[in-house]
RNA sequence: GGAGAGAUGGCAGAGCGGUUGAAUGCGGCGGUCUCGAAAACCGUUAUACCUUUACGGGUAUCGGGGGUUCGAAUCCCCCUCUCUCCGCCA
């Protein structure tokens, strides 16, 4: 959300940014009635103090015994009028929300303009492709090769876009998880943190899935609107929702592990082979909370901290900076990671790593008393750190070995009880 | 799932329908005193919005929403959350 200010005397610029972006909104709407809301206060109010002023002079003249059935007889109708202004104002400020809830952010200035994705612009590039003596598979024929993958039975069991990881796959998984969660406290200073995985509708609100993405999310059902959390940034960014920071607390860094729920609706035939675009899949995810001044270095940090876990799992990968038609609603400016596929030959986004400025704060409410005892809103950073699923994939494919197995990196054998390399596994039912 | 109790400012805790944005205490901030500190004393202590070049003025807010009333923290209705007890359960 923007602010009003924003909105009413910079608008040329708003403009200029929708149009960078490529966004379609009514922002001329907007002004008209914001326009009219503030007439309405501005009568509604002169008549509310009448009305105070009026109520304390009958107080007085009941408590003296004298008779204010002239007073009182005015008052009901300046009351009555009053009440029919805060209805007109309820209805143009539910119209206003509903529309600022669609404006998007403003991209900075940094970020390229484009339309899409081909206007993203590569910022560096970290290792190099591996090298192969002979033609390397998907990571899906490798998995199920290995038998640790298995798509067919998760069909059976749920349906298309499940999948099933299995002994080494899953102890991978696994191991993934804790190792990102261990590297990120130990070595970046993140609190841990396990938030729940369903979330309200006020928090997807916050964070600003809702209301224009509901088609994008699993909802439950039940008289209750609960959703399945698209990511953990719903849960843990609204950790804070409706609170006041303290100044020496910032910047506050979460890390958390959770599953994530996505229904994927409308992306039927894009990438759909093996586990790169699931319905559930797991993440690990960074979050942060910054003073407004410090959050551009925050996002450098955040989005280092993600990569430092693909160079110490030894994969060659790249930073883009996301286009104007390509970032997503409520971001000023996103990086995404790319990690080097060998088996597609082809990078592929493993973390997605962006600045709200107080975009998300001033929807979720979130402030801190600034040093100078001043209200003001925090900033909200967020980036994967990494994709579980993803990372998974890209061992497989990296690793790869003529011989059909898979190598483990040596960082990631401590989590695996010293295993070196991925066997191809037995049936799980005549194993041991 | 059933029964009951509760939700007031940073915290604790008052509050006959009428100068209650809200007593009191603690905490915080500023000051006096002191070489300094403590104590004591004095003062101060919210947020949002409207209006104003500014100084200022105004409105709203006592979990959320609605109602009664000239006037609601106080009365009525609905919702949410918390706590206690019973039942069920990983």
């Amino acid at each position: 959300m923007l602010s009003r200010d924003y909105l009413r005397e910079q608008s040329d610029r708003y403009r200029q940014a929708l149009k960078r972006r490529g966004a379609d909104v009514d922002l001329e709407q907007f002004i008209q009635l914001d326009g009219e809301r503030r007439q309405i206060i501005t009568e509604a109010e002169q008549l509310k103090n009448r009305r105070n002023v009026a109520s304390q002079a009958i107080a007085r003249l009941k408590k003296a015994g004298g008779d204010a059935s002239t007073q009182i007889e005015e008052m009901k109708s300046v009351g009555d009028r009053i009440r029919e202004l805060d209805t007109r104002q309820a209805d143009v400020e539910g119209q206003l929300s509903a529309l600022e809830l669609v404006f998007p952010n403003v991209p900075d200035e940094s970020v390229p303009v484009g339309p899409d994705a081909e206007s993203n612009r590569v910022e560096r590039v970290w290792g190099e492709r591996p090298s192969f003596s002979f033609a390397p598979r998907n990571h899906w024929e490798i998995g199920e090769s290995l038998g640790v993958l298995d798509f067919d039975r998760a069909a059976k069991i749920t349906g298309a876009r499940f999948s099933v990881l299995l002994g080494a796959g899953a102890q991978m998984e696994r191991a993934l998880i804790n190792f990102m969660l261990e590297v990120h406290t130990t070595q970046h200073g993140y609190t841990e943190i396990l938030p729940p995985f369903i979330v309200n509708a006020d928090s997807l609100l916050g964070t600003a899935q809702l209301p224009k993405f509901e088609e994008d999310l699993f909802k439950l059902a039940g008289e209750k609107d609960y959703y399945l959390i698209p990511t953990a940034e719903v849960p843990v960014t609204n950790y804070y929702r409706q609170d006041v920071l303290a100044a020496e607390e910032l910047p506050v860094s979460f890390c958390a592990y959770t599953p994530c729920f996505r229904s994927e609706a409308g992306s039927y035939g894009k990438d759909t082979r093996g586990l790169i675009r699931q319905h559930q899949f797991d993440k690990v995810e960074l979050v942060k909370f910054s003073r407004p001044e410090e959050s551009w270095k925050a996002l450098e940090k955040l989005t280092d901290d993600a990569a430092h876990i693909l160079r110490l799992l030894g994969l060659h990968h790249r930073i883009v900076t996301l286009s104007t038609g390509d970032m997503g609603f409520a971001s000023a400016k996103t990086y995404d990671i790319e990690v080097w596929l060998p088996g597609q030959e082809t990078f592929r986004e493993i973390s997605s790593c962006s600045n709200f400025l107080d975009f998300q704060a001033r929807r979720a409410n979130i402030r801190y008393r600034s040093d100078t005892k001043k209200m003001s809103f925090v900033h909200t950073l967020n980036g994967s750190g990494l994709a579980v699923g993803r990372t998974l994939v890209a061992l497989l494919e990296n690793y790869q070995q003529e011989d059909g197995t898979v190598r483990i990196p040596e960082v990631l054998r401590p989590y695996m009880r010293g295993a070196e390399r991925i066997e191809p596994a037995r049936r799980p039912s005549t194993a041991g």
